[in-house]
DNA sequence: GTAAACCTTCCACCCAACGGGAAGGTCAAG
DNA sequence: CTTGACCTTCCCGTTGGGTGGAAGGTTTAC
């Protein structure tokens, strides 16, 4: 199977997979006379899992991480559940700072509706007016 | 004054206030006769205000804009609560989508806790597992 | 036999908001 | 006179996950 066919099957652009390839993440495949790239099955599958994994909000470091032991034959599922609890503190602490941000908007959006906006001073009394 | 003083005065670098010049949100200041940057109080009013902005979770090129209709001596609280109600909608919609990553990561974390990990079949199971 | 559709590598670019460092000019103190 | 602390411009690097395009070789269909 060539990159197109490889690509259509998976519905991952022929540039991502020599992405993923360049990273690190698939394995170099067989090389035809004319130098083309020749997948196997197995690589749809792990094309597959790696979109998955992505899906479930990993980075591809750590589903790399993951192919890694897993290519050396050990059962990945720890190292998944690493990954996992790793990337769930990540996202949580960036839902707080995300919500501090919104919180902040927020206050300033009820400000400015209620404001006069020939009450401006300097450059914006909405913004110079906070805490 | 020159720029390494402005620089202390409002703790932006160096680097950034040339950075911000360079992006349209510092007008070029007045130049000594050997050519070092002359910058007056104005400038570090400026400079508090965008780093105020920045606090309250707007992006440089929403700044900008706010800064270019006060440059035309227009009154911009309304162009600054416009940029305020962008910004929260941006900031909501990628909230949202983090939570439901979140939710993805735990369903998966809950399944790993409760899995034997030499189950492995393929790459591995809890992530293949997914809905 | 030729045109289209494929494939290859490599380099550049995108988003944001800077930071590092080179190569060189300037200014104040001792 | 020299040292070192400023300043200047310029270009490259960061993070993440790719996309776009150029220049060229290959295969397939008619």
């Amino acid at each position: 199977m060539r990159i197109g066919e490889l690509a259509q099957r998976t519905t991952v652009s022929t540039k991502t997979i020599r992405f993923w390839e360049g990273e690190g993440l698939l394995p170099a495949p067989a090389r035809t006379a004319s130098g083309y790239r020749d997948y196997d099955d197995l690589a749809a599958e792990r094309i597959t899992f790696i979109r998955q994994s992505q899906t479930a909000g990993l980075t591809l470091a750590q589903i790399r991480q993951i192919l890694d032991v897993t290519d050396e034959g050990e059962p990945p599922c720890e190292h998944v559940a690493t990954a996992v609890a790793e990337r769930l503190t990540e996202v949580n602490a960036r839902i707080r700072e995300l919500r501090a941000t919104r919180d902040h908007l927020r206050s300033l959006a009820t400000r400015a509706a209620a404001q006069d906006p020939q009450a401006c001073e300097g450059f914006c009394s909405i913004i110079e007016s906070q805490d």
